[in-house]
Formats: C-alpha cells, sequence, structure tokens
DNA sequence: CCGCAACTGAACCGGACAGTTTAGAATTGC
DNA sequence: GCAATTCTAAACTGTCCGGTTCAGTTGCGG
C-alpha cells in the first residue's frame, strides 16, 4: 500500500480538504475539531469531503503523517558545526529551545500526547519524526566534536538527550501547560547559556 | 468563598460522588468522561449526582484541585538529606524519576495538559502544586549542599530545574508518550547515574 | 409511627455531531 | 457542445451525552 488505504487521492479538490483538515485539526486536536468546520474552512461540500476520505479518523491520520514528516524536516534542518565548540553548542541549544517553543512544536505535542491512546502510531512517528530525529543529528554533531578532542563522551545517546534537556529547562514546561507563552531574549539565552555551561563541564576536553 | 460556589457538601454520598468522579476523570479526563458512568461508579443516581454539583466541569474542577494537593503532598515528602552530596543527589534523582515515571503523576500531566484551555486554573495549580513544589523543595536541599561547601551554585533554581530535567531524560518523554511503558532497574539507574554525573560536574565543589 | 429530607431509577429533552442521501449545478474531457 | 464525472447544498439519520423531571422509596429524628 503505497500511500495508505481507502483514501481516494484523484480529484481536483484533494489537496483543499487536506489543507482545511490540517488547519482546523491542528487549531482544534482530533475530537474537537468538527468536520462541518473542516469542509467549509476547506471550501468544499461534506459531500466531497467525503468521498476522499471514508472517515474523520483516517483523515486526521493523515494529516498528521503529514506534519510530522514535516517536523522531521525542520528538525533535519543544518547546524553550523565551525567554530569553537562553546559556540557551537550556544547556537545548537538556541535552536533546539526556539524549536521546542514554536507554536508548531507545542501544537504537535499536546495533539499527540491528546491522541495517544486513540492513535498510538502517531505518538511514536511523533516520536520518531521529532525528539529521536533530533537527538541523532545531534549526536553526529557530538561525534565531530568528540573526534576533534573537543569533547570527551561515554554515552553519546544519552549525553545528547541530556543536552536537550538542559536546553528547555524550565521554559518548555512553562510554555506547554500555558503558564507562560512568551519569552524575552534574555530568559531564552540564560537558559541556553547555563545549559551550555552544565554540558561542558561535564563533557568539555 | 470557603469551599468553592455552588457546590452542596451536605448529604450522606457527598464523598461518594467525589470518589466515584475521580476514578472516572482520573481514567479517562474531563472531554471523555461519562456522567452517567461517574454515577454508576459512585453507586449513585444521577439526580444525586445533580443535587451535590451543578454541572460537570465544577465536579471536573473539584476533583482535580484534590488531586493536585495530594500531588503537592506527594512532592513535599521529606528527602534524607544527610551523607555525601552524590549519595543525596542520588537519591533525590531516583525519587524524582520514579515519581515522574509513576502512573499518577503522568495521568495528571495529560489530563491537566488536555484540559489546559478549557480550565487553565488547573494548569497553573498544577504547576505550582507539583514542578514548582519539587523545585523548591530541592532547592532547600541544594542550599542546606551549598552552606555546607559540598556544591557552588550561584543561579539557585535554574539549577534546580537542570537537576530534575536531567533526572527525567530520555524515560519521561518516552513514558508519556506511551511508547515505553516499564522501565528497568538499570534503565533507571544509568539515568540517575548520569545525571548525577552531570551536576556534580557542574555544581560539585 | 409519622413526617421530612435525601435518594432512586428511568424516562425524557435538546443540542452536537459523524456520516448519508439526493437532486441538481458545474467542470472537464473528448 | 455533449456526456460523464465531480462537486454542491441542505436536509436527514442515528447516536451520544449533559442535564432535568418526577413519581416513588428509603431512612432518620421526634
Amino acid at each position: 500500500m503505497p500511500p495508505a488505504p481507502k483514501i481516494n487521492r484523484a480529484g481536483r479538490k484533494f489537496d483543499q480538504v487536506l489543507e482545511g483538515a490540517r488547519q482546523v485539526f491542528m487549531a482544534d486536536g482530533f475530537e474537537s475539531a468538527n468536520v462541518d468546520d473542516i469542509a467549509r474552512v476547506a471550501g468544499v461540500s461534506k459531500a466531497t469531503l467525503y468521498s476522499y476520505f471514508p472517515d474523520k479518523a483516517l483523515l486526521f491520520s493523515e494529516v498528521a503523517r503529514c506534519e510530522c514528516d514535516r517536523m522531521a524536516e525542520e528538525a533535519m534542518s543544518e547546524a553550523d558545526l565551525a567554530g569553537p565548540i562553546r559556540d557551537v553548542l550556544t547556537f545548537a541549544a538556541n535552536k533546539i529551545l526556539t524549536f521546542l517553543l514554536s507554536d508548531f512544536s507545542q501544537r504537535m505535542f499536546r495533539i499527540c500526547l491528546a491522541e495517544r491512546d486513540r492513535f498510538p502510531e502517531l505518538a511514536r512517528e511523533f516520536y520518531e519524526s521529532g525528539p529521536e530525529m533530533g537527538r541523532k543529528r545531534l549526536e553526529e554533531g557530538l561525534a565531530l566534536a568528540v573526534a576533534r578532542g573537543e569533547l570527551r563522551i561515554d554515552n553519546m545517546s544519552l549525553a545528547a538527550e541530556q543536552f536537550s534537556d538542559l536546553a528547555k529547562s524550565r521554559l518548555w514546561l512553562r510554555a506547554i501547560l500555558g503558564i507562560q507563552t512568551r519569552f524575552t531574549a534574555e530568559e531564552i539565552a540564560e537558559v541556553v547559556d547555563e545549559a551550555v555551561e552544565t554540558f561542558l563541564a561535564r563533557y568539555g576536553a
């Protein structure tokens, strides 16, 4: 099954439907999203929508899958690996934290968590396309630094996880719970700098 | 308003209702929970239930508030502050991680996150009764160690957050997403030991 | 044993919403 | 320019569920 079962991709308005569904599902999640809304936002009749997708769940799965792919691409974006290790790590921590605080990332996490029991596959895809992908990229960068003698790391995978966790200290939890929605450059810089400092204290050569 | 508005606490079966609601809400969250189920589990008629609580939302709020209090009590449990700093930290990290992986903690987090827009107060109470409470307790312990000259910490609050974040590296995210549900003692010990190691590398005197 | 308040159980209401149907309009391919 | 395909609009069905009502039961104090 190349694309997915039971989905009819032929037709003029397929992309419209998908895009409308993306907007509504990303805004409301699965449960609260209303199929009439999706049709309206997509600029399509409900009958047309149901001619493409057999039900709401499969439409959601398709949207969620696409968004996970999109996230994986973002997570794949190149880091700047030149320069002193402290600068590289600072840049990386900044990128990680900025992404984790982004509207897109936060929405994805909340949706995947909320629908974790209804769509277990989604939680796994999210984990692999997001945190896992990011960790692998990070490991590669760390490995280079180790090869250059700038870092000493025995447990590479855990070190990478520690770095990500340090990079999101305090702020991510506050963001995801809606306690705090805007973050100043100073707040971010403080967390990033302290994360780099702690990481280097442990793993710096 | 001493207790809460519009809730009639007098009556033989008030506690039954609350307990039934607790069970169902903790299992299903707010949205999926069914009031008929709650009445049945509570061993009470729906009419009785509605004689105590004006609506489902207020019943949920009451239950959630109680559970946050319960969480705060657990987070308050005394740590053993005697002995070498490494042992104290290892013990603390173990406690933090074990709690964060517990069924209760995971359920609370998922429910508060899922209902964060409908019940913003709940997210705040959760944050303050859980992570914030834990951080304060941890800060106290760290301050003692600093006073004893075992640690050097300039940014106390961030250091405490870093410690908690290090303590839950890798495992918490996997648990909350349902990627992994059981954790071996070895997995836990590895994360805990590495957390302590990294923390001491940065803040050890 | 009476009276009153709490409780029961089951029916009921109304709104929301996924999914279907249908009769007809618009597009497209030939 | 015609026929086949695709799409529309709106009404409709069935289901779920929060909340109400009410006639009848239980249990307790006096």
